[in-house]
DNA sequence: TATTATAGTTAGCATTCGCTAACTTGTCAA
DNA sequence: TTGACAAGTTAGCGAATGCTAACTATAATA
């Protein structure tokens, strides 16, 4: 979880099942990226640690205003990323699948220059 | 190992070095890559079990054609990534750092999307 | 109430891949 | 010939992050 390949997943997850329910427990997590529950268990409390993460009583997940901050980072650059791989005439699920992967790789430059050129391009 | 990333390096940097000089042994990996030695014997050997490398009895390194074809495919796609981001206004140094990380994580599909993209823009 | 299912935790294994410490080997120069 | 340095190896550590096995706790149902 140093790395931050993995927790960026976790918080991208979160972020995203937030958006269509408004409760996400681990379980949840733990279906939707398709890892067993521990390391769920594990992942989201690295999260609680560093602040990004807070648990209620009844299990729900939060998003701490870091966590959500960094959440939509991440799927931001998820998106913009997909969107652009699609624009170079990648298939969906193709860029999706690229964009999830390389989302954690790019400097702030680059993702800054990617979108720039996005914005000009529609 | 068995993640592509590592592997990949080390081959992209075999193939480099050899590009430059006509004798790359692990020392020089190791301080162009600024592995400690060590690593790079194991990074090295694991490469020789997969058959993408040699060493001869003087201790050069030797990419077989499997080697050269995977290193050659690697540096490529750094090449192609690196002068995307820079048509896109990333610095070059920026670029190539970013392209060194990515250039692992795309789909075949996705690179020649690239690839295509840049031929036009040409 | 007793049973059962679901969510979550704990303990510990495995893999990858960096590292250091300490050794061996080979070459070159005094 | 010996001494020293450079290259390479071996052994083993440590962090990250996936896993399974087996447990606990909670809540719903017969």
């Amino acid at each position: 979880m140093d790395n931050r390949e993995s927790a960026e997943m976790y918080l991208e997850t979160i972020y995203i099942l937030s958006e269509k329910s408004d409760s996400v427990r681990k379980i949840d997590i733990s279906r939707h990226m398709g890892y067993a529950k521990p390391s769920v268990t594990r992942g989201i409390s690295l999260l609680e640690k560093r602040g990004f993460v807070t648990v209620d009583e009844s299990g729900n997940l939060l998003l701490t205003k870091e966590g959500k901050r960094e959440a939509k980072k991440v799927y931001e650059r998820h998106t913009t990323l997909t969107e652009m791989l699609m624009n170079l005439g990648v298939d969906e699920k193709t860029a999706s699948e690229d964009a999830c992967r390389i989302e954690h790789y790019i400097s702030e430059k680059t993702f800054k220059a990617i979108k720039a050129h996005q914005k000009k391009y529609k």
